[in-house]
DNA sequence: CCGTAGTTTCAAATAGTTTTGAAAATCCAG
DNA sequence: CTGGATTTTCAAAACTATTTGAAACTACGG
């Protein structure tokens, strides 16, 4: 039934592979990054192998530009490394095949990039309100009010950011441990 | 010194508040949802007060349509709730004020959102490459390596999702116990 | 019922993001 | 050096997401 297949086992694992890329793909805002960027991820997790450009490509229907610049990213995010090949002038791309460092350097770079910035904002914020009510013709007690909501957020963002500071921080172990820990409470 | 000021006091405290508008409209994207509603739901945290959708159109400069469809999400993902005002027509708003349960709704939204369909492709792809060493003429270790990569994410991806549900189900407590377990660790 | 205040919807416009492709820059073997 | 191979850059195009605004709808007091 059904159509021919000349090089059956091949086009079944690379099937799975595109159906795994495209799951992963979805993933992209989950992580923070753009869908080919996942994908290209995805694309070198599950080969497991060290891919060019070309091969990147050609795989995945992307113009050189796009293939060019979301390698460079992924690099930058610490998640794929380049590799040389031997006797070989291109360039190679190899995912990070530990998942939880992975994961690590996924959470860093997101604490990095959208965590910090917003802490600043909120110190400098409260900051500026803690000698408000000095002007205040507005009753005490709003101001007061305003600023023990902005202290409750604060103080939230700021756990979050100590917490992954702590469990993510360079070295290994940290995240693994606290996922077990976390797995053996109540 | 500077412009002369007439109501200075409103003006300060309005001041800060936009002020946090803008940095909590920035975590956006961290928390799924577009600028303008992570806009809206500040200025609704922050006031602490009921608005109705005027009040926020006034002071968000946004159409009547988006300030109505963006209520209306904030509403769905359960971080802010209608209050009705006796002798007033008009719907209010009001924004979730424990920090903790809006961390846990916007978790579980995310969770099912993200995470759920993710999990369920990767299920599926796992079961469909379960009896592919069949028709191999792959070797058999690509294919076996192949399968175990998979695996390796999925358990990742199932721990989050267990995690998530366990600290983040329902009821009160999860996740500030959690956190305060965290912050014991070494 | 009718008229009006209030709310929702949705097609079209705008804004923002990603992708392309080709030109420019870089790299390296000979 | 030089010339071809490879990679990077970036303006323009394609695509996606958000926002607008006005029409349709709903609910309610009179």
């Amino acid at each position: 039934m059904g159509t021919p297949r000349l090089i059956p086992s091949r086009n079944e694992l690379a099937k799975a592979q595109d159906e795994f890329i495209g799951a992963w793909g979805q993933m992209g805002s989950l992580w923070g990054i753009s869908r080919t960027m996942a994908e290209i991820h995805a694309l070198l997790y599950i080969t497991g192998q060290p891919l060019n450009t070309d091969e990147v490509m050609d795989r995945l229907q992307v113009s050189r530009g796009n293939a060019s610049m979301s390698l460079r990213a992924l690099v930058d995010w610490g998640i794929v490394t380049k590799v040389h090949k031997r006797g070989d002038r291109k360039e190679y791309f190899e995912a990070e095949q530990d998942v939880w460092a992975m994961s690590r350097k996924v959470i860093r770079e997101r604490l990095r990039r959208e965590i910090h910035p917003v802490l600043a904002s909120l110190f400098e914020i409260r900051d500026e309100t803690a000698n408000l009510a000095a002007f205040a013709d507005t009753p005490r007690a709003t101001v007061e009010a305003h600023n023990r909501r902005l202290d409750t957020l604060l103080d939230l963002v700021q756990m979050v950011d100590r917490l992954g500071e702590r469990f993510v921080g360079s070295e290994g172990k940290g995240l693994k441990l606290a996922a077990s820990v976390l797995a053996k409470i109540p």
